[in-house]
DNA sequence: CGGCTTCATGGAAACGGTTACATCAGTCAA
DNA sequence: TTGACTGATGTAACCGTTTCCATGAAGCCG
């Protein structure tokens, strides 16, 4: 059965508990003899640490508590991924929390873990930063993905939507586009305002063009459409880079029906790097996310604010996202 | 600060720690007026309780590990909600531990997880059941996913993928098919296995063909267009049924570039009904698992094994796919 | 009024580990 | 020879919670 405990152990080892313990942990001041008999011992019985009482004593529960907002598929499994290798990998446990629900019920499920984990991974998609700092326990550590939290009390990694918007332009550049225009994501929305401000700025210093073509927008399909519809119409634009990757499905889709080839009169290229990018015809060039290593990197994080609780991480850490390449702007490709 | 003891709580609202524990978890013997002091007590001091020390003097978690092989995608994230939504419905926390390795480190991340969860929920894709069964601790109450485990000690969930294999086929034969292909999965899956098999007995049943064409496969997308390569260069298969469905995507996306019509020249059918099925185009056709309710079936079965140890849940659950005709494999409404 | 039950409360012993401190046997140098 | 030192081992306290048992007050009935 497995319930023997360490007190089991050491009377069949013939030492005292200490000595087990001290044998079972690789302390030192063990001779070889006894460290070997312990470890028999405790195989034989077949002796699993109730770790519960081991966090009891050692003040240490060598498990992470992971919060994350309800996703969708890819994303989701991508970041779990990220999270529990980095976590495995150092010997930690993973406790998971999905919120389904609101933001009171998300609180609900950060208490429920205190006491219990050495740290906290939040992605806060759905509670704002006031909720979420007020959830938050004090004294436990904690990264918050995806969006700074207000007092900047938590360590956070953050996507840079702007150093990625300066890397669409740098490409449609590289592929020879010499007039840009952005279709742009909701104006209160953070993501998007960095990326057209990013896509600004480098627009202005690549081809000095101080005020480029933006299209307002919204994220959604619609928006591309119509979109498409107007750089089709004034046929001078032959390079766009599209907030996030649904815009530009929905823009594409509009100018192959209005006869624009793609890539070769206008280049396209979107951000997120959805699945579905590489499904659409022809397919999608986009600025692409390494989800799991977000989710590595913010273990990293988390597991440094633990073991040094004092430093000030107040600065949140960039994620740069990658220029995925395809057939939406690969005029090398393209043209036979 | 998050480090007050019930001692702390018990002082405070001037009361033995005995009462404060009583008025905390609600037992009865316990006035009003001190019921309510102790929890302002509790409020006013931000207490916690350590379920570290909970669970070692109750001897219970309120825990469920889950340990899971290295999963795609949907299929992982779909899961994990089913489970993660009918464990918090009971107030029941989650240990996760994904095995991206062999059976060694599985068995590792079991037994990793005993003495800190009240029972286990495995999914055994990767490893063979009797080192399964070796490694799942005797005490513990536990839950198989997808495999049937030897020794039949345990309860266990399995999706009938012979079954499904079967209506898969019967499918594309209804719809005119003649000469089938199959993707496989890894060799070393069983859910793979038992799709490969039902595969051969119903094209042997249906068609006639005693040794149909199977490409390998491992259940990623690569080896999905590997083989839809091979298919186009072929000409001669008129019906692909892929062993999950990335794979079939993966194969539909490369026969379109190749210039085949899907469902016209080839029909297409996969196994899961991962989200992104419905928005490919053309839209997939497959065998469905609800794999959200697979999950919570499983909590539900789990925790039934907990409350009630001696029952003898040796039967398997079976969960039989469901076929979902969608663009991919309809060739009536395909031809105008 | 006295003996009985009822019931809120407190004291203290678990639960299963870790670890500071004491102990004890060698070793070695003066 | 002896005293100091070293290193392996044992003893016991402690971590935070629950719960068994004892205690004492209050209520009730004869």
């Amino acid at each position: 059965m497995g319930t023997a405990t360490i007190r089991d152990v050491a009377r069949k080892a013939e030492v005292s508990v200490a000595s087990a313990s001290r044998a079972l942990n690789g302390h030192s001041s063990v001779t070889p003899g006894t460290r070997d008999r312990v470890i028999a011992a405790a195989r034989a019985l077949d002796y699993v640490p109730h770790l519960g009482a081991r966090s009891l004593s050692t003040r240490r529960s060598n498990t992470l508590g992971v919060v994350l907002p309800d996703l969708f598929g890819e994303f989701f499994s991508e970041i779990i991924r990220g999270i529990d290798y980095a976590a495995h990998r150092r010997g930690l446990q993973l406790l998971l929390s999905n919120m389904h629900g609101d933001a009171d019920e998300s609180a609900a499920a950060i208490r429920a873990m205190r006491g219990r984990v050495d740290g906290l991974l939040v992605m806060s998609a759905q509670m704002d930063a006031d909720a979420l700092a007020r959830a938050l326990p004090g004294g436990l550590p904690a990264v918050v993905l995806g969006s700074r939290v207000g007092g900047a009390r938590h360590a956070s990694i953050v996507i840079d939507n702007h150093a990625g918007a300066v890397a669409a332009v740098e490409h449609l550049v590289a592929q020879g586009c010499k007039r840009l225009a952005h279709i742009a994501g909701p104006s209160d929305n953070a993501d998007a305002l960095e990326r057209a401000r990013g896509f600004r700025e480098a627009v202005g210093k690549l081809i000095g063009d101080r005020d480029p073509i933006i299209f307002a927008g919204d994220f959604g399909e619609e928006a591309g459409i119509a979109a498409g519809q107007a750089i089709a119409e004034r046929g001078d634009i032959d390079g766009v880079f599209s907030a996030n990757d649904v815009m530009a499905i929905g823009c594409m889709g509009t100018l192959a029906s209005a006869g624009v080839a793609v890539p070769r009169d206008i280049a396209v290229i979107g951000f997120d790097d959805v699945p579905i990018a590489r499904y659409v015809t022809p397919t999608l060039s986009t600025m692409g996310i390494r989800i799991a290593e977000l989710g590595a990197l913010a273990v990293d994080r988390l597991i440094s604010a633990i073991e040094n609780p004092d430093a000030d991480s107040a600065d949140p850490e960039h994620l740069v996202p990658q220029l995925i390449v395809r057939g939406s702007s690969d005029r090398a490709a393209a043209t036979p």
